[in-house]
Formats: structure tokens, C-alpha cells, sequence
DNA sequence: GTGAAAGCGCTAACAT
DNA sequence: ATGTTAGCGCTTTCAC
């Protein structure tokens, strides 16, 4: 039933030319009289013919294919591998990275192939992956700054571009975000609609840019002679931003003023805010960080750090481009700068 | 710098046997003498070498990998192509379809690329890319039930599975949930609590689910002597959900229970329920669909219908292997029953 | 149980 | 401008 595909050769005969001419037709190579390039062309409709790309990746050394790797830190167990993913997603946040990086791949006829990787062994099959040749390069998102995978790419000198700079150094190119200075948007937004009670749900601490939002958050504060700021710790989690705000609330009823190192949690201050009685912006003030969807639908709508992700998505791919063409051979860092987005909540 | 691949050729010579055998132990077919495996497994170990997987796809005529298609009906511009992958992801339910697929998938080492398809454009390059054996099948979730798509797919005998049934028949395998069952729990779970001032927030109509799941309310609520239901309208987003129920008051004051169709619409509801005054669920009961992350951290938590997409998405990812293998070669229906979960909400 | 050899469908260097 | 040809690295009969 289900005949042969039909081939190069099969494309050649009917058209009555070779091989390498159809190739080069299919490949857009000059140098191809016109009339044979229709000849081909109609003989290509007639046959349904379509490229095998085994073959050609076999001699190109090419897949046109890029794995973009969630990575954790951990040694999760294969069962929980399943809802690693569903957590993942679970942040509009890497909506918006998909969304970056697949606006620049497929302009270009480019795909990415989804893994996750947040065991020894997945990491390791991602290694497996890339080096058998299935994809060109991996584009890498971790949940956590001491993510084994970065070095061991490295080490097999494999083409990547990772998002946000690794704790350890390693010769890789990667895309980041100034953290520091959306942190000080945000406390001078804070003090400057009179704000004196501050606190701030940071994100897991093991986290780089938890840890440089919060230290931007501080360094501000402090230079406005603000010494003291209390913290509680989140996980990025709309539960842990809920905790966090109780937490918070708990131990300084006073508090005037919320920073939250992102947006998922501060919708859960300002929920925690509004069932305690306290009004948002009136009695507490809250901002968030990354401006993602939720920061519109949130209510009030957020006051936040606007993160260009899907920019910054986009120029991580580039950057992969560019390294597996053997355009750009050094790694090079590319860091965006934040700006505020004033809405209601702040 | 970077040297040549190690090949099969040169892990024969290493081990001193051919590439027929070496083959075979990568390949674990057995009729090798145990020795010569343990020699051959030496000699991999040392050259550090990797199977070429074009080479061998070019042969076996499988890649392992298969497509995940988002599919939209409409002839979005490319440009909105960027803002659909972060729209689609912005609903947890993808983020569960993606984990149990992954969850079928990986212990298989087959792998997902991931494609949108919400143009006449994108939906020919899956084709394309299917027909060009860079995937040995696709995997379909339609954000409509007039997707062009699984007709296409059919049409050209490609081998793919999809989630939910299409609006008009189509010889291919799908999993799906008995919305109507699901619905007609959340009716009457609403009205044993006491309601008898039902509205409904459905989903976008021209989605079969959304009709189904609006039939199934009107149904039950019909036996049970109330023939007419206030609907509004939303597109399965929350602000869409917060406009709804807007709406829905305006027109229905006295509503004191409301049935929507999926848990982001919920937590729109409530919002505007407690903006209103209305306490939920004293004065107004609501009850969601799917038991997606938000039905726990919503506030109150949501009554919701639980559908067990991840179990659907493994399935529907098992289905799609069985068609590849050759195993299952008729369209296959499966439909999965949806469950109630009392939380706080009705 | 193991090896030899024939392709899989394509690209690219070389020849014409 | 077009054709000829030699592989790319692997699997898989078919002999032995």
C-alpha cells in the first residue's frame, strides 16, 4: 500500500536530467539554467518528492536541529521527571522563552527538540543526544544556578548558549538580565511613593538572580539609609509566594512595602495583602518582577520589573546560530537591561 | 582541533572484529559471543564513540522522534506565531499534556519536537517535515475544533494521534474526556449543595469540549426542572473568565452558583465574585474543570472537575507509538471518565 | 557466531 | 551549466 518514497533519482529520470542537478534546484544553488530549474520544479510537484533528511544530514553534518533543555540542579528520581515538566510550564515565564526561541528558529527552518534535564541521567542523555548528532547545539534553561550540565557541555565542547550566567564560570556564551538594577527600580519606586516599611520575597536563594535581586533590593536600601530589610525566602511558586507574604506579615505587621522577585509571587502577596484587609497600593505597596501575563491579570494589575524575555530568548538562539555556523567561536555574554512598569499595585 | 566522530569502523578495528559486530552489540541483538561483547564494549569505551544517528535512521527509516504539534484553526500572521506559543503556555493544561507525554516518551527514548501550527503556512511545514522523515509522527493538541490540521495529516497517511476528538470525523486515533459526564458532576454537585440560581462561563464555543461540557450542564440542570442557564462566553483565559463573570452578574444578581469551564475562568470568577462582595462559596458556588495547579492555590481553593490529562497525554503518546510500530493500524478512541474534587469552593 | 558487501538517499568535488 | 562519482556511517542480508 504504502509505496517508496520517491527520491532524488526518481525526481532526476522524470524531469530526464541527474541527480546533482535536482539537488542543486531543491538546494537553491545558481548556476542552474532556468528552464531546467521549471523542469525540475514540475517534475519535484509531480513525484511529491521531499528530501530525505537522514541522508542529507548524513553528508552535511547538519540536523537543522537544536535541543532546548530545561535543567535542573537535583537528582530527581525518574518519577518525578513527569511533574518537573508540569512545574516548569507552570511559569508563564518559560511560555515566553519557547515563545523567544521558536520565533527565531523557525524563520530561519530550524527546530527545537524538548528535554529535561534534572537527573544524572537525563543529563547525561542530553550529552548522548548531542553527540550522536541528532541536534546541532542545545539552548539551556536552568531552575538552578549549580546546574552540573553547563560545565559538562563545556567539557564535551559541544555548541550551547545557556540563560543567565552560571554560578561557576564556564566558556559558554549566555543571555542575562542586569538583576541588580531591576532590583533598584524597584526599591526607588518604593521609596519614592513614600514607602519606609519595606520588605521582600526573594526567590530560592541558590538561585543567581535571586540572590543578585536581592542584593540590588538591599544595596538600595541601605544607601538610603535603610540598613535593615527583612526577607523571606520563596521558590518562585504562586504557594510560596502566599507563604512568603504571611511570613512576611507575621513578623513586621507594619510593613508598607513589598518587592517580590517575581510576578507569580506577588499576585500571592497581594492575595495574602487583601484577605488580611490590608489594600494594595494603599496600605501595602507591591512589585513585582519579569511583567509576565499575570501581571496584567492580577489584581490589581502589578507594578514590575519588565524582563524582556522573549528578546532575550531570541538572542539566545542567535547566539547557538552563530556558534554552530562557526560565525562566532567565543563566548560571549549578552546582558539586557530591565526597566519598570508602573501599574496599579505600586 | 575538533577531530572526526569515532566511527563503527574504527571501534571494529579497536576491538579487532568487524562493523557487522560491533553493530550488533550496540544494537543488543544477541548471537555474540559474551566475550567478544565485553571486548567490543571495551573498545567503545575507549574511543568514546557514539552512533551516527542519521547514519542510522537513513537505513531504519526511523528517527525516534516525533512531532508535538500546538495547533491553532486560524491563519494567525507570522508574526503572532510568537505570542500563540506564549498564549498556549500560559494555561497549566499544556504544561500537563507536555509532562505526561514526556513521561510516555522518555523512558523510550523517543524524543518530542515541538511545533505550532496556527497557519495555512505552518501547518505545510509539518507536513513537510513529517514527509521529509524528520519525525516518525505527530502528536496533535488543537486550541480549535475546525483545525485543518488532522484532516491534512490523514490525508497524507501520516501516522499521528490526536487530543480530542475533531469536529467533523477524521480517520485518526484520539484520546478524550466525557466532557458531558464531567459537566453533569459539576451541576449536580451544585445543586446538592443547595443552588438553585445557576450560570455558566463555557469555554469558546467553537471548541468541542466547550459545546460539550455547556450540553452536559444544560442537560442535567433540564432534568432537574430548570430549563433555562445563563451563559457567558470566555476563551479559556483568565481575564476572559473575569469579564464573564462580570457579565454574568450584571444580567444574574441572584446567581448564587456557577459552573466554568476550566479552572483559569474559575479563578477569574472568584476574583470578581470577592471584588462584588460575594463571599464564595456562601453566597455564590464555584466549581472549575480540569484540577489544574490553580484549583489548589486559587482562593478558596476550586471544586473543580478533574480530567486526567496526563494519563490522556501518556496515552495519546502510546497510541501514536503503536501506529509508528505498525501495531495498531486502525483509528483508535479513547475516552477517559472525569472525576469530581471537593475543595472549598462549592 | 562472525565477516563481507550491498545499499539507504543525499551532497560536493571534480570533470566535462 | 550539467553530469559523474565517491563517499557520509550505518544496518542487514547472505555466506561462511
Amino acid at each position: 500500500m504504502s509505496r517508496r518514497a520517491p527520491t532524488l533519482e526518481d525526481v532526476a529520470r522524470e524531469a530526464g536530467v541527474s541527480r546533482a542537478t535536482v539537488s542543486r534546484v531543491v538546494n537553491g544553488i545558481r548556476n542552474v539554467d532556468p528552464q531546467i530549474q521549471e523542469l525540475v520544479r514540475r517534475a519535484i510537484e509531480r513525484t511529491g518528492y521531499a528530501p530525505n533528511r537522514a541522508a542529507r544530514s548524513l553528508v552535511t553534518r547538519r540536523t537543522e536541529t537544536v535541543a532546548l533543555v530545561v535543567s535542573g540542579a537535583g537528582d530527581t528520581s525518574d518519577a518525578g521527571q513527569n511533574a518537573f515538566a508540569a512545574r516548569v510550564f507552570a511559569d508563564p515565564f518559560f511560555g515566553r522563552v519557547v515563545g523567544g526561541i521558536v520565533g527565531f528558529l523557525r524563520p530561519r527552518s530550524l527546530h527545537p527538540v524538548l528535554m529535561f534535564a534534572e537527573s544524572a541521567e537525563a543529563r547525561e542523555e542530553v550529552l548522548t543526544y548531542l553527540r550522536q548528532g541528532r541536534a546541532d547545539g542545545a539552548l539551556v534553561v536552568s531552575t538552578h544556578a549549580d546546574d552540573p550540565l553547563p560545565a559538562l557541555l563545556a567539557d564535551a565542547r559541544l555548541p550551547a548558549v545557556l540563560f543567565a550566567r552560571p554560578s561557576r564560570p564556564v566558556p559558554l556564551s549566555y543571555v542575562d538580565l542586569a538583576h541588580r538594577d531591576g532590583a533598584h527600580l524597584a526599591a526607588e519606586h518604593l521609596l519614592a511613593r513614600g514607602c519606609r516599611r519595606l520588605g521582600t520575597i526573594s526567590g530560592p536563594l541558590d538561585v543567581a538572580a535571586s540572590q543578585e535581586r536581592l542584593a540590588g533590593f538591599r544595596d538600595t536600601l541601605a544607601r538610603h539609609g535603610h540598613p535593615y530589610v527583612p526577607v523571606a525566602e520563596g521558590g518562585f511558586t504562586l504557594d510560596s509566594g502566599i507563604t512568603a507574604m504571611a511570613d512576611l506579615l507575621d513578623r513586621h505587621p507594619e510593613t508598607d512595602g513589598v518587592f517580590a522577585a517575581n510576578d507569580l509571587m506577588a499576585q500571592g502577596a497581594c492575595q495574602v495583602l487583601r484577605e488580611r484587609g490590608r489594600r494594595v497600593p494603599e496600605d501595602v505597596a507591591v512589585v513585582g518582577f519579569d511583567d509576565s501575563s499575570i501581571a496584567v491579570t492580577c489584581r490589581p494589575p502589578l507594578t514590575t520589573v519588565r524582563q524582556p524575555v522573549e528578546e532575550m530568548a531570541a538572542r539566545m538562539a542567535r547566539l547557538l546560530d552563530e556558534h554552530i555556523d562557526g560565525v562566532r567561536t567565543d563566548p560571549t555574554a549578552v546582558v539586557f537591561e530591565p526597566e519598570l512598569v508602573v501599574r496599579a499595585s505600586a
